[in-house]
DNA sequence: CAAAGCGAAAAAACCGGTTTACCAACCGTG
DNA sequence: CACGGTTGGTAAACCGGTTTTTTCGCTTTG
């Protein structure tokens, strides 16, 4: 045998086993079990019953090798263990099984060089297509190396300069919903917390905190605004910045549950009662926020659907549909639990 | 051409194209990159300029089909957006790429079903290996199944009667560990809240659980354990139950962290308040309940090492080596934090 | 009655690698 | 000088499918 068990494997039944056992020519079994001719009943059952007895199964590779696609996608973010992306992962996983297709892990960390890794990935066919989230800002490597391909959805977060289907939900008016929460509750000096700027969330959620501002004739303070990043470590930092101010807020709106979490124990450590002090909204509805004492007012994003959504998308570009113009946005949903307090003067003080 | 573009590709450059342009035959290409033969220095570097010039890179399909091996491994758990399982699931994919494997997602919601379609998947060659988590006790469908297959590794949680190399934590430590931390704490009046009878996890670490007790000369009272789920439902009608006994217990020894979230969502609403009227240890120390209120003390469980583990087990099963006769363990720690009180007469109460 | 048409299925080429088998040239040796 | 061994390759088979092309036998039809 040409390959002396690579891998301890038996050997499996052939098309050309299969042609064998039926008597008629490979050829007439690939076309019949694809359906890409009707022969008569005799000879089909024939073939049909060869099948049967040997459990025959085409060889996968060799599917692949001939037709040229893989049947898989990969799912690519900065790391498959923090839950929102976990949840966008399992909800991928879970449409691209129906309609035929795996799912592979590509995590990135954030790393640009890991990212332009699971490109090449694409570029060189271990997957069919991607979908792609990322997390921080680009300085056009990733814009350029993105134009030349094709099958990438962009998910959550955009990529500057790149044409591809984009699904994101609407940041505005998360911003927005936050932010007007915390004004009907009586707050006034607000703070807003949140991500790296120049990324596209950043600023439209940005965007949607000053609309809200606006609306209500609030100026915003740009000492209560803190660009960093999405995660723990900056909502605590942060903390410990705006508690050094003179005149502290009375609420933050965080870009992220996970500024949330980290604000929320930077709280704890100081002594600073929730939401009694401070009231804090958060930002993507991590599922066990609710849980959290207190459980934590924030701003749901739909990650099953997206996931869902990305992956529908995904395959219709790989059967040809065209890039729509604009991005598809997904509705956003506040989610008021517990970490919000009525604040001075406001009717709705309680 | 044969394949009118089904995923609108350009040609990539094939080994023949290389050969044509170093003037060698594909043949010669070939063994030179796989340096299965050594060539003189101007032929090969003929062959790596012309590598370089065309930006050369193997077919990947082509390289499975004729060498009948994939390169990729797969992660088979109950649901891959539950962080314990992500936290594997993304250590075992890190090990994985350090080896060049890609690793593929098989969420199975705990139904078996869905376990032997990825074992077909298996079977018929679209990994080369699984890891194998599973939730549920096993009427030997499962067993049976895993008997006739190579190449899978068992974790977290055993599959009765299969041989398989099989890494597991420490669940008798961990029960042990959380019951004597209670006692003390001068607790006497335990309960135990668990998963489904039957299975391994369950069994040990309700071992260590009693074995505790009987070390303080304490009874098991059989109407304090409570068998069902793992899960946040549980926990909660757990709590229910327990809170309806004429003699509560002062303590709960829970067997996972989801069934922690829901004796404690259950108690909140009850008025109880933890740790000061319930004492309460959960199991596996999920990422997030260190910013539970109180922070949840809980046995931790190497997720990561888990998946690293896991994956180096597996390659190493791939290459040959034969399947280790016991069960590696992995070891537990108990996580003090802040949902245990002191209780009753005992020194350590404060 | 030759030509045309059609249905059924085989043959052969192809996807893009790897590997076996073999060959030619060259060199040293008994 | 015949023989054997090494060096430096090549041709062809193979992995296991799909697809194009061809063949064969059997009606129709002008």
């Amino acid at each position: 045998m040409r390959n002396p068990t690579p891998l301890n494997h038996a050997r499996l039944p052939t098309i050309r086993d299969v042609a064998a056992a039926a008597g008629v020519s490979p050829a007439a079994v690939s076309r019949h079990l694809n359906r890409s001719v009707v022969l008569p009943a005799e000879t089909a059952s024939r073939i049909d019953s060869a099948v049967a007895a040997l459990n025959y199964r085409p060889n996968i590779q060799a599917l692949r090798l001939s037709r040229g696609i893989t049947q898989m996608i990969g799912v690519v973010t900065p790391d498959i263990a923090y839950p929102f992306f976990a949840m966008i992962a399992s909800a991928a996983e879970e449409e691209a099984s129906r309609f035929g297709y795996s799912v592979v892990i590509c995590n990135t960390r954030n790393q640009i060089e890991r990212e332009l890794d699971y490109l090449d990935k694409l570029a060189w066919r271990h997957v069919d297509g991607l979908i792609f989230l990322t997390n921080h800002a680009d300085d056009g490597t990733l814009g350029k190396r993105l134009e030349r391909l094709q099958n990438v959805v962009l998910l959550d977060e955009d990529v500057a300069g790149t044409v591809a289907p984009k699904i994101f939900i609407d940041n505005h008016m998360g911003g927005l919903l936050a932010t007007r929460h915390l004004i009907e509750q009586g707050h006034r000096r607000l703070a807003h917390v949140t991500g790296p700027a120049g990324v596209m969330s950043v600023k439209e959620r940005f965007a949607g905190f000053r609309q809200a501002m606006a609306e209500a004739g609030l100026p915003v303070d740009e000492a209560l605004v803190k660009f960093g990043a999405y995660d723990e470590a900056w909502g605590a930092e942060a903390f410990r910045q705006l508690f050094a101010l003179a005149e502290r807020p009375s609420a933050v709106f965080l870009a992220s549950d996970a500024l949330a979490l980290g604000m929320l124990a930077a709280c704890r450590a100081a002594g600073v009662a929730v939401p009694r002090s401070l009231s804090l909204v958060g930002f993507d509805d991590l599922p066990f926020v609710r849980y959290l004492d207190p459980p934590l007012t924030t701003v749901r994003q739909p990650a099953e659907e997206l996931g869902r959504c990305a992956v529908r998308r995904l395959i219709e570009t790989l059967r040809g549909l065209p890039v729509p113009d604009r991005p598809e946005r997904l509705p956003v949903e506040l989610v008021v639990r517990g970490s919000v307090a009525g604040h001075g003067s406001h009717p709705s003080l309680r």
